[in-house]
DNA sequence: CGTGACTTTGATCAACTTCAAGCTACGTGG
DNA sequence: CCACGTAGCTTGAAGTTGATCAAAGTCACG
């Protein structure tokens, strides 16, 4: 998942699009390249930001794939998220100042560091970069509502296949296949984001294998039916419960 | 629940220091109360938005309290959380102008609507409103991280005792008692926001009433030990899997 | 005072977790 | 180049939690 050579500007960068500089014209694509400094390359497992940190920045994902996740007092933890090319981490700062999780990245990865200050100065100057940062704090809580929903009302068999969905559509989002890729975490993180443990996680990869819908070896998922696998997350909801009449 | 009367303008509310407003200079929010129209009155059930309604305005919650939900294709319902005055409806349409969850209230309630064009105007003339903007945005996303966290690791004494605490912190917040309230929503919806069921529900409640941690009649809740409450948010974790070491 | 909506309580059941082994891939050192 | 060790993954059997089904209780309101 290297996308882009390491010292690639906004206006060059093959994610001007799905990034931040989405929508804006190329001399405020130029304005926000200024701004953004310390591009940084981690290894596997290296930390970018530690939960409870003092964190002014915001990071976009420049190559590799990275984990979001909350630790809790009891040692506990729950992955939030996981992050691809183009995406804006460390939103969460943005309400205090102090990242309210820890990031990690899954593999070697590039970030690039956009200071909140300088971001906030360029908002006002630039409209369209206002609203992009809307639309993609937006967005953001639309996908964590997701996550909600998912966690609250669904069988392990609807959080796998959701799972493998997101993927497929986020990998197709940034011009990979869609059908066949190689996950970039491990069975702890899946299982721990979805809200199970690793034994059921392989359990129902094995059984979707079984069933001819994906073909998994290892870390590589081949989808052999996109269609069963949507049909898995729209039909057979966890709880029929109140269905039909709403709650009122 | 019934906070200001109906027509006060936004310097005159005393919501001023727990809504839109907060950090302005008095000014900056006579500017603000400008924009703000059609205070609405919503009788109990009356729906604020529909999901997949257009919706160009944000909405602050003035009085009541309000539901907020997904439907699913199947159904379903999830609820994603509960607003209260000083509260802003609506974040998650900055996406696309179009809402993905509907709003409705649980009671007689009362909401300031915000219109979207018109606030990000102003946000480029008064930086704070625009940093007020992020902090309200980065709080709502910290806050479903929680609810993520919930949802994915905790038994239902657990969820049951973080609901009941975060109505405590909330009603506290408001200037009301943290010990004794009133729910103003039913069963049904504590159930459906916290992944359980009804019985469920009801069966946590009558345990945490039988150990004299909280007296509970009906809607009326009075919490008689708020330490042990957060005492088992915080031990009693659902799952000591993996606990001790990171998930590396 | 009766009706219906909401809630509680009880008994059974299913899904997922837990515990326990065994397997596979991969890297290291002999 | 192969034996060995380890981390990660899979599979099986048993145990729990909370869901489901069913019925009775409570409250509000006409």
């Amino acid at each position: 998942m290297k996308l882009a050579p390491a010292r690639t500007l906004c206006p060059d960068c093959r994610l001007v699009d799905l990034c931040l500089p989405y929508g804006l014209h190329i001399d405020e694509v130029k304005q926000l390249a200024r701004i953004v400094k310390n591009k940084r390359l981690l290894p596997p497992e290296e930390y970018l930001y530690l939960q409870g940190d003092e964190c002014r920045s915001l990071y976009a994902v420049k190559s590799g794939s990275f984990r979001c996740f909350i630790s809790n007092a009891d040692g506990t933890e729950q992955t939030l998220g996981f992050y691809f090319p183009g995406e804006l981490m460390g939103l969460d700062s943005l309400q205090h100042g102090r990242s309210t999780c820890s990031t990690v990245a899954l593999e070697t990865g590039m970030v690039c560091e956009v200071p909140l200050s300088r971001l906030n100065e360029l908002c006002t100057e630039i409209p369209g970069l206002q609203i992009q940062m809307m639309r993609i704090l937006g967005k953001e809580i639309a996908s964590d509502h997701d996550q909600i929903v998912l966690l609250g009302h669904s069988t392990a068999k609807k959080r796998m296949a959701t799972f493998l969905l997101m993927l497929s559509r986020r990998y197709g989002a940034l011009g990979f296949s869609n059908t066949a890729f190689n996950l970039s975490m491990r069975r702890v993180h899946i299982a721990n984001f979805l809200g199970l443990t690793i034994e059921t996680v392989s359990r129902q990869l094995a059984e979707l294998g079984k069933q001819g819908i994906i073909t998994i070896k290892q870390r590589d998922v081949q989808i052999n039916d996109l269609d069963l696998l949507k049909a898995i997350v729209e039909h057979c909801s966890a709880q029929q419960l109140y269905a039909g009449q709403p709650l009122s």
